[in-house]
DNA sequence: TAAAAACCTTGACGCTACGACAAGGTCAAG
DNA sequence: CTTGACCTTGTCGTAGCGTCAAGGTTTTTA
């Protein structure tokens, strides 16, 4: 038998069986006088071995140590291993399909969307628009998900959860995506800047900010992305940027 | 912010970062006067989406598609077409897992025992031996799983579901085994070849042409493995071959 | 103030299990 | 004689980085 027919005959690629030379996995067989590999039925019986290990998922390291050692000890071994491993795999990508088809169950789609489950319950009351303010706070609050330190991120989840479930609070940050929307190609002396800073305070930041008075942590998110800030806001519309600079300064002068 | 920053923050490496902008995935960023890389804010939010998405299972050109379109429609499809890559890994998995779980619950394990579903059922049959004339039969089983045509696979199987099935013959073909592995050191004149050639004929090879007649599809054994039958008599200790060869002949003058 | 530690830069090689291609030799059939 | 189907060796490519290597910069420490 020359390689093309055992490979044809075991159902691999001749660069399959040359590999496998190549890896120690099958001995190389006799040559013909012009150089051509010729092989026995004993060779059909390996490389079918080997077909069905790997078809399981072996690795050809594992292949070559179950075939090596002639008692069964090694291949019960390898093969509980792998499915312990297909096991996590399996999980792995169930837990993947899971959070695929919350996803996919959103009308609309955002690069912003895949986040972790928990914030996703919190992104997902944003309004859906694909540009202006709601966009930024998604980018953001999609940053700060892989950013923050695990306690603090979770209470950020849970600060803005118990935010949205307020029907109120709730309600004025609603209204307030557009308004600050509209100040994009606004100037700074804007009437509505005044205006919008105003509704800033009393319908999120101080409802926030007694949540936080009351929540064990105490106020993190103030001091952790003060830095930032600053590139955070350099971003924005000079009139938006300049309703949050206004309403931070409210809120500093009302907690000294 | 510096690589090792910006790195850090999101939770990914600096030579990940590196490779994004190799593939295009991050633009390279202003440098100092140094050539150390500085980054912002901005794309340590393109960051965070890359490893969310990539966290999801997309491939990396799959990553720079989804954040090219403004639209949300690409990232749809992508991931509605991921999910369905994934169902299959998942329906894979499970299979090979149904597979390790039939074999692990094996007492021993023998490198030729992961052959499929259908042809387990057959050889788990067989004497659990580790040397001898019963793993000769598996290996041939093996390789015979792999290699026929699937018509002719499906009929084998059958056959010798049929053959373990009828508990009389299956019985006798048991007693032969050992009876076969005694004579490895014999020699080709030693009297017990006849009486195993005997019994081989009418305890197996009688009752499996019977069946033959009466399947359908006719004699496949006999004319397809017969060119390499003599490689797999080779193999065999002479008095051992002769026992078959001789039941095969008794056989052939039969059908004359 | 100097040394050490911790950054940064580019570049090259490694991993899996082969597939694709190149450049050439061998063999049977028309 | 040519054509087509084989075979040989060798090199490059894959995805997503990890891991040195060799050297420059900045910060910290003794």
């Amino acid at each position: 038998m020359r390689i093309g027919e055992l490979a044809a005959m075991v159902g691999v690629s001749t660069r399959a069986v040359r590999y496998y030379h190549r890896c120690g996995l099958i001995p190389e067989p006799e040559r013909t006088a012009n150089g051509y590999r010729t092989y026995g039925i004993r060779d059909a019986v390996t490389l079918a071995r080997i077909k069905r290990l790997t078809e399981l998922g072996l690795s050809l390291d594992e292949v070559r140590d179950v075939l090596a050692d002639d008692q069964g000890r090694e291949l019960r071994e390898v093969l509980a291993e792998l499915d312990a491993d297909l096991a996590r795999q399996e999980e792995q990508i169930r837990r993947r399909r899971a959070r695929l088809a919350n996803l996919l169950e959103q009308e609309t789609l955002h690069p912003d969307d895949p986040v972790s489950p928990e914030m996703a319950t919190v992104v997902g009351r944003l309004p859906r628009t694909r540009a202006g303010m709601a966009d930024v706070d998604r980018s953001w609050l999609g940053l700060l998900d892989v950013s923050l330190p695990e306690p603090d991120r979770r209470e950020l989840i849970e600060l803005m959860r118990a935010m949205g479930a307020d029907s109120e609070t709730a309600a004025r940050a609603d209204e307030l995506y557009p308004a600050m929307d509209e100040l994009a190609t606004a100037d700074v002396d804007d009437p509505r800047v005044a205006e919008l800073a105003n509704q800033l305070v009393i319908g999120v930041l101080q409802p926030v900010l007694d949540m936080l008075a009351d929540a064990p942590g105490g106020d993190v998110a103030p001091d952790g992305i003060a830095p930032e800030f600053e590139e955070f806001l350099a971003e924005l519309a000079p009139a938006q940027a300049e309703v949050i600079r206004r309403a931070l300064a409210q809120v500093a002068r009302k907690q000294a």
